[in-house]
DNA sequence: AGCTAGGCATAACGCGCGCCATTGC
DNA sequence: CTGCACGAACGAAGCAATGGCGCGCGTTATGCCTAGCT
C-alpha cells in the first residue's frame, strides 16, 4: 500500500495482484448475477457501434379482480373472479412495432392471451407456467410492482399454489415480497414492494412515469389520454362479477377490456421509448437496468467513479456521512421586472458545473488538505485557490477522476450529438437524442453527488468551490456585457442585464430586431467566453421577444432560436401554466391570456377572454374536471405540522373507505366546496367523484378569489399598468357580486342544486317546469328530475360511449358491437 | 328614570412567520 | 438444511426561490354592561 503523497486524503493505490471479494459483497454479486449479464450485454458494446443482442421479449400483464382495489379478499371465500391477461411482444414480424426496440432488436405483437378459468388456483398455476414458458426479459404493466404481482403471490399463497412464486430465471429462487422504503429529496418518500424475479427486469410503467414525467394525475386513464390522446374505459369492479357470470359475450367483453389495460403500458413504453432511454442510461453509467428504477442518482455516480478509479488503480474510501449545514448555492440576479416589447438575448453557460470542475481540475484526488502546501513544498503555480479558499492541484500535477469522468461523458455526448446530426432515420435520431440527454443528466449529477451530505462520498470543498466559481462567473458575465456594449463604445444602446439564474443572463441589448439581437448575442457570448478558462463556454442560446418577467424564476416569452422570423414556441417558466398545484382552469386561462398577449399582441382580447371565463365560472358552466386541484401526499398524516386541504381530505377518505383512499406518495385530487363564510380551506376540500355523486355545490367564489385573481393580476399588471389592471379586477368584482348574490339566493331555497347535464347551468326549481329551463341543446332536461337514476344512466351512457368508441375503430382491438 | 360615556370582553382584522408543494437551474 | 432472534448496515444528487395557507399575536372594531350625570 502506497501512501498517496500529495493529495487524495484517503485514496490509496492498490499494488498489483489478485483480490478476493469479501463474502457479503460476493453474496450481493451472486444475487446480481443475472443483472450483470445484462450489463455485459448492454453496457459494453464495441466502441461506436450498436451491439446486436437477441430480441427482447417483453411481457405486459394486468389483472382484474372483483374485490375492492388494494384490499385482499378473505381467503376462505370463494375465489374472486380474476382475469390475468398478458400481452407478449417479441419477434420481428409486425411493422407497427418494428421500430420499438433498437440495439438490433425489434419486436412485434405475436400473441396475446387472456387467461380465464373457473377455479382460481388453476388460473394462478396457468399464469405462472405461462410466464416461465414464454420466458420474458422484461415484465411490464401498470403498477404491477405494488399491486398486481404482490396480489398474485398472496393469492397463490392463500390458494396453496406452491409452484407459483418462481417467476425468475434462477431455478429454485422463490419470488418473495419485501417492503422497502425509498427516500430522496428528488422523489420524496415512497413505500414500495419489491419482488425478486432474477433475470427478468420489472419495468413498471408507473414507476417510469413517476420518475420521468411531472403529471397532474398518474392514473392509467389520465396517462394514456395525455400521451396517446386515447381514453381507456374503466370497468367498475362492481360489474366484473356480472360480466363474468353472464354469457360468452359479456365474458369476452370483459376480457377485451382487460386486454387493453395490458396493451396500453406496452404502447406507452414504445411511444416514450423508455426501454431505449433506460438502456442508454445503464450503458453510460454502468449500473444494471433495474437500478435505474429502484435506486437514486448516487449509485450512478458511484458506479462511474469506481470505473474511473479502477483505471488508475485506486480504491474508493469509506467515509462516515454526517449531516452538516447547508452550503451556499447559485446566485439569482435580481430581476428588473416588467413587460419587454424588445428582443431579449439569453446567454447560457453550457453545462456550467461540469465545465467548472473540468476547468479547475476539482476532484477528491486533487484536493489539498490544510497544510499540504507546505508539507509538499508546492509552488504557487502548481495549485489554485477557489473562491471558498480551498486548494486543488492543477492537472499538470495530477489529473482528477471527476474531470475525467466528465470529459468522457461530455465527449460521448458530443459524439452522440454529431451522430444525431448525421443520422437520417428519424427513429434512430430519437435514440441518439435520448443517449445525449442521458449523458447530460449524468454529467450534472456528478456535482450533486459531491454535495450530497448524506451520501457515499460527500465533499463539500468541491461542491462549495463549484458554486463559488459559478457565482463569480455570472457576476463577471453581467459586468462584462454591461461594460462593453455601451453607447460610449459605439453600440446602439447601453446593454442591460435584466435577469439571470445560475448559468444564464438575459440581456437587453438595445437593438430592435430579433436577427440583430441574435447576431450581437453570438458576438457577446464569444467575447465573454474568451475571459474564462476552457472548456468553460458561454453560448448564445435564444432570444425572447416579447418577454414578460414577473419575478425570480417566473417569466414567459416567445422563444426564437432556429429562425429570426418565426418563434419556436411560447416558453413559460415557473408560472401557473406549468405548475401542478393549481386547477386546470387557472392553467388554461393563464396560458390563453399569455398567448393572446404575447403572440396575438392583443391584451384587451386577453382581458375579454378572462372576463368570459370568469362569468362562466360564476354561472357554473365550467366542467368540474377543470376545477380539480391535485397535491402530493408527501408524508403520513401525523407527520404534517399544519393542516392542509389535501391531507385532511385524504384522512376523511380513509375513514369513508380505506381501500380507495390515497396513500403516501399519491397525488390527491380535490375540489373546494361551498361552506359557511370563514371556514378554513382545508375543511372545504372534497373528493371530485364524491362531489359529482352527491351533487355538492362548488365554491366558485374561492376559485375566483383564491385561484384566479392573483395570477391574472400578476400577468396583466406589467402590461396594462397597475391602475388599468386593477380596473379589470374591479369589473370582475362587480360582475361577481351580482352573480353570486343570485346564486346565494337560490341556495337559500335549495340545499341541493340541480344542474343541467348538457350545459352545467344552475337550474332554478321554478324554471324546470318551464319548457326550456336552460339554454343548452340538451334534448331532455327533464331527466334531471330523476336524480336517483342519474348514476345508472351515466353508467349506461359510458357503456354506449365505449361501444361507439370501438365502432369508430379508435381501439386497436377488434370491433365488439353487440347490436 | 333615562341617557351617555367609559370600561371591559370579544370578535375581526392585518401582519409576520413558518410550513409545504413545487419549480428553475 | 431450515427456522428464528438479533444486530448491523443499508441508502437517500444539490440550493434558490415563489406563493399559498395556517397560525399566533397584536391592534382595532364592536357590543354589552354599568356607573354617573342630568
Amino acid at each position: 500500500m502506497v501512501d498517496n503523497d500529495i493529495v487524495g486524503c484517503n485514496w490509496i493505490e492498490l499494488p498489483a495482484g489478485k483480490y478476493r471479494i469479501r463474502k457479503e459483497c460476493h453474496m450481493s454479486l451472486a444475487q446480481l448475477e443475472v443483472d450483470i449479464s445484462w450489463v455485459d450485454l448492454i453496457n459494453h458494446p464495441a466502441e461506436g457501434e450498436w451491439q446486436k443482442i437477441a430480441p427482447l421479449r417483453v411481457l405486459s400483464f394486468d389483472i382484474e379482480c372483483a374485490g375492492r382495489r388494494g384490499v385482499f379478499p378473505e381467503p376462505d371465500k370463494d375465489p374472486v373472479i380474476q382475469i390475468a391477461n398478458m400481452v407478449l411482444r417479441q419477434g420481428e414480424k409486425d411493422p407497427f412495432i418494428r421500430n420499438v426496440f433498437t440495439l438490433g432488436t425489434c419486436a412485434s405483437i405475436v400473441g396475446s392471451q387472456v387467461l380465464c378459468f373457473e377455479k382460481e388456483d388453476a388460473l394462478l398455476r396457468a399464469w405462472s407456467d405461462f410466464v416461465r414458458i414464454i420466458d420474458p426479459d422484461i415484465i411490464t404493466g401498470y403498477n404491477i410492482q405494488n399491486f398486481d404481482l404482490p396480489y398474485l403471490i398472496n393469492r397463490a399463497q392463500t390458494q396453496k399454489v406452491h409452484s407459483f412464486p418462481f417467476l425468475g430465471r434462477m431455478r429454485n429462487m422463490r419470488s418473495v415480497i419485501r417492503d422497502s422504503s425509498f427516500q430522496s429529496k428528488q422523489m420524496g418518500r415512497r413505500e414500495n414492494k419489491v419482488i425478486n424475479t432474477e433475470g427478468r427486469v420489472q419495468f413498471d410503467l408507473l414507476q417510469v412515469l413517476l420518475r420521468d414525467y411531472k403529471l397532474r394525475s398518474y392514473t392509467l386513464n389520465a396517462v394514456s389520454y395525455h400521451f396517446l390522446q386515447e381514453q381507456k374505459e374503466d370497468v367498475q369492479h362492481s360489474i366484473i362479477t356480472d360480466l363474468q357470470n353472464g354469457s360468452e359475450q359479456t365474458r369476452r367483453r370483459l376480457a377485451v377490456y382487460c386486454l387493453k389495460d395490458a396493451y396500453l403500458p406496452l404502447r406507452l413504453l414504445e411511444k416514450l421509448m423508455c426501454v431505449i432511454n433506460y438502456m442508454e442510461m445503464a450503458r453510460v453509467t454502468g449500473v444494471p437496468l433495474n437500478y435505474l428504477l429502484l435506486r437514486g442518482q448516487q449509485i450512478k455516480v458511484v458506479s462511474q467513479l469506481l470505473r474511473q478509479a479502477m483505471k488508475q488503480n485506486l480504491v474508493m474510501p469509506v467515509v462516515k456521512s454526517e449531516g452538516g449545514e447547508d452550503y451556499t448555492g447559485a446566485t439569482v440576479i435580481e430581476p428588473v421586472k416588467g413587460y419587454y416589447d424588445v428582443p431579449i438575448a439569453t446567454l447560457d453557460f453550457s453545462s456550467l458545473y461540469p465545465s467548472i470542475m473540468m476547468a479547475h481540475n476539482l476532484c477528491y484526488t486533487t484536493l489539498l488538505q490544510s497544510g499540504a502546501v507546505d508539507k509538499h513544498g508546492l509552488n504557487p503555480e502548481d495549485f489554485i485557490k477557489t473562491p471558498t479558499g480551498d486548494c486543488f492541484v492543477k492537472s499538470s500535477v495530477r489529473k482528477g477522476l471527476l474531470p475525467e469522468i466528465l470529459e468522457n461523458l461530455l465527449s460521448a455526448r458530443k459524439r452522440a450529438k454529431a451522430e444525431l446530426k448525421k443520422e437520417t432515420d428519424p427513429f434512430k435520431q430519437k435514440v441518439l437524442d435520448g443517449r445525449q440527454l442521458a449523458l447530460k443528466v449524468s454529467a450534472n449529477s456528478v456535482y450533486g453527488f459531491t454535495g450530497a451530505q448524506v451520501g457515499k462520498l460527500p465533499c463539500l470543498e468541491i461542491s462549495q468551490s463549484v458554486t463559488g466559481f459559478g457565482r463569480q462567473m455570472i457576476e463577471k458575465t453581467k459586468q462584462l456585457v454591461e461594460s462593453k456594449y455601451t453607447l460610449a463604445n459605439g453600440y446602439k444602446a447601453d446593454a442591460k442585464v435584466i435577469y439571470g439564474d445560475t448559468d444564464s443572463v438575459m440581456c437587453k441589448l438595445g437593438v430592435q430586431t430579433v436577427s440583430e439581437t441574435m447576431e450581437l448575442g453570438r458576438e457577446a457570448a464569444e467575447w465573454v467566453s474568451s475571459h474564462f478558462t476552457p472548456p468553460i463556454k458561454l453560448e448564445f442560446e435564444k432570444v425572447y421577444f416579447p418577454y414578460l418577467l414577473i419575478n425570480k424564476k417566473r417569466y414567459a416569452g416567445l422563444y426564437f432560436s432556429s429562425s429570426a422570423n418565426t418563434h419556436d414556441k411560447m416558453d413559460c417558466k415557473g408560472i401557473e401554466t406549468v405548475r401542478r398545484d393549481n386547477c386546470p382552469l387557472v392553467a388554461n386561462l393563464i396560458n390563453t391570456c399569455l398567448q393572446k398577449i404575447l403572440i396575438d399582441r392583443d391584451p384587451m382580447g386577453a382581458v375579454e377572454h378572462a372576463k368570459d371565463v370568469i362569468s362562466d365560472l360564476l354561472c357554473n358552466r365550467i366542467d368540474i374536471s377543470q376545477l380539480v386541484i391535485t397535491k402530493e401526499l408527501t408524508r403520513t398524516a401525523d407527520e404534517y405540522a399544519g393542516k392542509q386541504a389535501h391531507v385532511e381530505l385524504a384522512e376523511r377518505m380513509r375513514k369513508r373507505d380505506p381501500g380507495s383512499a390515497p396513500n403516501l406518495g399519491d397525488r390527491v385530487p380535490y375540489v373546494i366546496i361551498g361552506a359557511a363564510k370563514g371556514v378554513a380551506a382545508y375543511m372545504k376540500s372534497e373528493d371530485p367523484i364524491y362531489v359529482l355523486e352527491n351533487n355538492i355545490p362548488i365554491d366558485t367564489r374561492y376559485y375566483l378569489e383564491q385561484q384566479l385573481a392573483k395570477p391574472l393580476l400578476r400577468i396583466f399588471e406589467p402590461i396594462l399598468g397597475e391602475t388599468k389592471a386593477e380596473s379589470v379586477q374591479g369589473e370582475h368584482t362587480r360582475c361577481k357580486t351580482v352573480l353570486t348574490s343570485k346564486v346565494g339566493g337560490l341556495m337559500a331555497f335549495a340545499k341541493k342544486r340541480s344542474t343541467c347535464i348538457g350545459c352545467k347551468a344552475t337550474l332554478n326549481h321554478d324554471a324546470i317546469a318551464e319548457e326550456r329551463p336552460c339554454f343548452c341543446l340538451s334534448p331532455s332536461p327533464y331527466s334531471l328530475l330523476q336524480v336517483s337514476h342519474l348514476g345508472s344512466l351515466e353508467e349506461k351512457f359510458s357503456r354506449l360511449w365505449t361501444q361507439c368508441q370501438r365502432c369508430q375503430g379508435s381501439l386497436h382491438e377488434d370491433v365488439l358491437c353487440t347490436r
